[in-house]
DNA sequence: ACAGGAATTGTTAACGTTAACAATATTATA
DNA sequence: TATAATATTGTTAACGTTAACAATTCCTGT
């Protein structure tokens, strides 16, 4: 459809080889037949076909982001966060591809020739299958948010258990002993990290565990209000409550009010996140923040570094998380 | 690198046009022949060399989905809806690619041959230049969000300006008659449709338009509690006020709050967008539905139809909006 | 058994680019 | 001034696929 080389070529009155290396800098080439071709090139707004370099290239300058999900449970602030975080380190030098794991039914058309570097962001056992089957055909491949030790995959991850443990290690500072989680979805990683942050710390401190005040949620506010719900109709109310993500606090928030008790004053919340909305909403609330951003950033970063040739070897990397304290947490 | 069709006319003992033929359904070619070269791609694990495909199609299968920016003032949900409403349409018939418009320095790269079409979700005023540029390729375009009387283009809106009237005139009717605006970022079309809508309401209704109640913002949490505070500081204090996105609105409410006043009870608050967290804050915020998904969804769909070749006609069309009531306003 | 047509298969070129290598022009060196 | 070395340019093939057209095979009806 648009112009080529060829055309370019013919103006020029040289081959379209010439025209190649004058586009290319290369450096076999005459820096006035150089000149007089880029004016032209310009002149005729030539752009080149990607497809066709990406041809002879065995090269996509595609770099697929995927997510295990995109609709489903995913919250859009953590979506958020990563896309940026990548983006600011590929710029247009890849093309950005957006993805849902979920989206596949089969993951035969997964190529190399599709992409030329891959980043999960993995919420879900269930990405396993995907993963294997990335790392099989040999697609440079970063993960982000998922424990794998598969070679030549470079992993990062947020250190979720002991953001969870400092969040429980600070409610027992402040004197809470009956201390209640409400769990995020079921099949997400996180969601057994940061319940194990939660063991951790009852045992460590010697508090015993109590099955009826562990509740099941799947990360959306709604079922933060209904597993608040559950948890205020028991005869021993705990006095503070482990959310497994801030959109579960600000459910059951909306919970303690509805029943006449307060935030903090009758029961602390805490959440896990640090969306953006915590620190407007009232009590603005006291959570663990997950470096998301900080996370993609430095996957898209060494993505690239694979891409550019840097060897490519698996490693480990964690991210830490920060308490970011604020007012949903008092003493009993 | 991978298996390609050549090899497996080799096993198959035939022409490397017949495997192509086999593989693309074509009706020349008998049916013995057929599976029996499929038989071997599937067992060779034959996955199509997509680079090879579009450049000889003429047809990259990428879509380009352009928000005016990605990380300077776009809300996470807005991002995150319109990506799930084109997801949801084009699933793996076509590659999603996600851009900044403020990330591309010049706009020479644009083509057709990297992409089939283009859905713009357009933000700000700046993004014209860009626009045309696309429309000037004849790249298939949707317009999301953003007035465009180009011809052959699909321009998909929300009904803002009816929105922003309709929450006026619901304070309005509860008896409200000082009523402020706190405004969207400068640049930013919504900004001005919004508060166009609350012009006409108060022209409609005859009410006093102050020029101390309109305060600027950029539809930012932020920029919703500071908007606010210059509100309470003045000796007029508004008992209404029109928060021009729900982030604000949030922070306008935590500026509230702060002063020792409560919304509803003093002062009343309305947002717009209804974003996810509007039903779990306190109190909830009665806001305007920005249907963003339902936008982006459609909008797909005519992209979907004008590269099937149906006929491309420019067309506008609206999606409504929705006045959601909740707990954030009352009689003053 | 053979012409004529349909069904099936093969040959070749094309898409737009880069790269290996060959060819030519230019300069430096003796 | 001839010659080697170097700089510049051109020729051709390649990337993996589809498509136009040519060639072949297989039937059908007589």
């Amino acid at each position: 459809m648009g112009i080529t080389i060829k055309e370019i070529a013919k103006m020029a009155k040289v081959s379209h080889t010439t025209v190649s290396r004058a586009l290319n800098d290369s450096p076999f080439i005459n820096q006035e037949t150089k000149d007089r071709i880029l004016e032209i090139a310009k002149r005729l707004n030539y752009v080149p076909n990607f497809n066709a370099k990406s041809l002879v290239l065995q090269k996509s300058h595609n770099i697929g982001l995927f997510f295990s999900t995109i609709s489903k449970g995913t919250s859009s602030t953590f979506f958020h966060e990563t896309i940026i975080g990548v983006n600011n380190v590929i710029k247009n030098k890849y093309n950005l591809l957006v993805q849902g794991i979920d989206d596949y039914s089969d993951y035969s058309s997964l190529d190399n020739s599709r992409f030329d570097g891959i980043i999960i962001m993995s919420q879900m056992d269930r990405d396993n299958a995907f993963i294997y089957k990335v790392a099989e055909k040999s697609i440079p491949l970063v993960i982000l948010n998922r424990e794998s030790n598969l070679d030549s995959v470079v992993n990062i991850l947020a250190a979720e258990k002991a953001g969870a443990y400092s969040a429980l290690k600070y409610l027992v500072q402040n004197g809470h002993k009956d201390i209640a989680i409400l769990e995020g979805k079921e099949g997400f990683i996180s969601t057994v990290n940061r319940k194990d942050g939660y063991f951790q710390a009852l045992i460590e401190n010697k508090i015993e565990i109590r099955p009826e005040y562990m509740v099941g949620g799947n990360y959306d506010i709604e079922s933060g209000y209904q597993g608040m719900k559950k948890l205020l109709n028991l005869p021993n109310v705990p006095t503070a409550v482990f959310c497994s993500n801030d959109n579960m606090a600000v459910g059951a928030v909306k919970a303690v009010h509805e029943s006449g008790l307060k935030v903090p004053e009758n029961i602390s919340i805490i959440g896990f996140d640090n969306s953006e909305f915590c620190k407007y909403v009232t009590p603005a609330l006291t959570t663990v923040k997950k470096p998301i951003r900080e996370m993609s950033t430095e996957g898209a970063q060494r993505l690239m570094d694979m891409l550019e040739g840097h060897a490519i070897k698996g490693e480990r990397i964690y991210i830490p998380t920060e308490l970011i304290i604020r007012e949903s947490v008092t003493c009993p």
